[in-house]
DNA sequence: ATGAAAGCGCTAACAA
DNA sequence: TTGTTAGCGCTTTCAT
């Protein structure tokens, strides 16, 4: 009568009822070949009904692993989370892979300052397996941290400082460029561009994509300003665009939320999009099907960018080689906006 | 030579490093008063010296607790996830608060049919101390499983079954009474509605205010179309409601998304707005603000949710009490559209 | 104020 | 094929 079992039941509470000894039904529960098909079955029923489920921690102690991979979102990333499709799309991505390969997705939200040392001792303390860096700013010497650290890492988006991480990115500058013909295709001669943060690759690598688009447009002077990439920065970068040039015919926005940002500045300022000004973005996010026009913009997979992130990291996490790069492929989607 | 300390440092070896025993050096990790103010001093050092961090899985197996709360997200929630800011929103809320507390955020996405198991197994193995559910459809079961497995839930959105877990809402009923108030104020007189799913309490209860708000207009009938809170649903709905009713002078759609939508709608048709339809929506995402015309809308404290379910989610896994409900006020957000 | 020792639940040699 | 045994790294009585 004081035998009842107190807490949730061990393997050695399964192993008593089982008839069994510890080892065995660890075998059985980590489906090992090596038991008699008999014994496997009694043990997995008083598995069932005892409602036996194995402990984590335990397990995590002695094997050294965790089964559990971390996502961390720079401060940058949050600050866009909330009208961005872009880290959603790319949580999204990854976790359904790690769902399929049955380990968690730990987010680490790297908001303030102190974070930073925050998340350096937590990945010390081996709570994740591998990390998943959604890396925005150039001056981020996370990467290498974690890489000296001797963690798995694998980032999102090529890494500006000298880390020698892994990484998933997509073809900005020959994305942009399909833009730029396109709008030099269509007769514009005077084209702007709405460049992203420089301290962010995606924003330095699309501007480059930009001047080297220009480049089949002798004589002409680039216009650049600057936004992050959230709508109210292209609305503002529109404006000062046109006071520079009123007569711009053709606009690249570096995302597709300044790109409608800089719409709704042309609209009010009476020009017609396409008619007066032909207007590109970059994401093909989703809100840019339903801008008015419809935004022409460049295509990145940015669910797939997720999915191989987390292929990357699992397979190191295995201990697997994985390329230093993978660079995904861009591509111009045409609406009515060019 | 052979003394190399091979892996990383444990408690046992920042012990030696000090000169102290194990138990000690614990208390001074653990912040223990107890310990000679010298003696503490030398282990700190040695702990920094060795750059020694505890093993959370060494932890957690004796203490039972794991520092980590999971933040689960049902299907619909990572469908609707790329175009909508309520869940991201939610996320960073939670998010920042668990931060503060030093918890750990593990993101369950359960998008598939066998995710249900998979994480009430999860949830069984105590690899979380508690669980906030961004509970989105009436007939899951899942709150109602997981209070059984005593483990502390908490959940967004009232649970429409029998569920009786502890919840974080918002007063949908009288935001949307308000909203109705407004367009009746205005003088509309036939006042149609996009509904949300009804198999989600936000969608109920936000078609329930329209039903109750009606009451004002003696004679007037119900006019519904229901949509899925996404834009397209909106676009649609929107055409059905001018098929059955041409001279439609106010909408209010139980999303912004949908009301953002039947503003694209509106518009192709050949209706103005506000002056010939007046048109109000609910949430007061960002994407509200730049609507063509601005969004009036029902605000919601989307982020405040989040951090209010972390708060409480850290109260119940800390053995206190909780309400046994919380819900946010609601306030209407008057812009260009009515 | 400090240390010795037990044990959390599990896996992985090693024996049998 | 199965069981015995030794830890994984930590916290926590219980002595001292």
């Amino acid at each position: 009568m004081n035998e009842t079992p107190a807490g949730r039941p061990t393997l050695e509470t399964v192993a008593r009822a089982a008839g069994a000894s510890r080892a065995t039904v660890s075998r059985v529960v980590n489906g090992s070949t090596t038991v008699r098909p008999d014994v496997a079955e009694s043990i997995r029923r008083a598995i069932a009904d005892l409602g036996y489920v194995p402990n984590p921690a335990a397990r995590s102690l002695v094997t050294q692993r965790t089964d559990s991979i971390a996502l961390i979102l720079p401060e940058s990333a949050t600050r866009v989370f909330s009208d961005d499709a872009f880290f959603p799309g790319v949580i999204r991505g990854v976790g359904e892979v790690l769902e399929k390969a049955d380990k968690q997705l730990v987010l680490l939200l790297a908001s303030t300052q102190s974070s930073h040392d925050r998340i350096l001792r937590y990945v010390h303390g081996r709570t994740v397996d591998g990390v998943v860096l959604a890396s925005m700013h150039g001056a981020d010497t996370l990467p290498e941290e974690l890489r000296a650290a001797g963690v798995p890492v694998v980032t999102s988006g090529r890494p500006l400082g000298e880390a020698t991480v892994p990484y998933i990115d997509v073809e900005h500058a020959s994305g942009v460029e399909a833009a730029m013909r396109h709008l030099v295709g269509l007769g514009r001669r005077r084209i702007a561009t709405i460049a992203g943060p420089q301290d962010m690759v995606a924003g330095r690598e699309r501007l480059a994509g930009y001047l080297s688009g220009l480049e089949a447009l002798p004589g002409a002077v680039p216009l650049v300003e600057e936004g992050d990439f959230m709508r109210q920065s292209g609305i503002d970068a529109m404006e000062r665009l046109l006071e520079r040039d009123p007569d711009i015919d053709g606009v690249f926005a570096a995302s597709d939320l300044m790109a409608d940002g800089a719409l709704r500045t042309l609209r009010r300022l009476g020009r017609r999009v396409p008619d007066d000004v032909a207007v590109i973005g970059f994401d093909d996010v989703e809100a840019a099907r339903f801008t008015d026009p419809p935004l022409t913009t460049v295509h990145q997979p940015i669910h797939e960018i997720g999915t191989r992130l987390a292929e990357q990291i699992l397979r190191l996490v295995a201990g697997e080689e994985v390329e230093a790069s993978v660079v995904l492929p861009t591509h111009l989607v045409v609406r009515e906006s060019a």
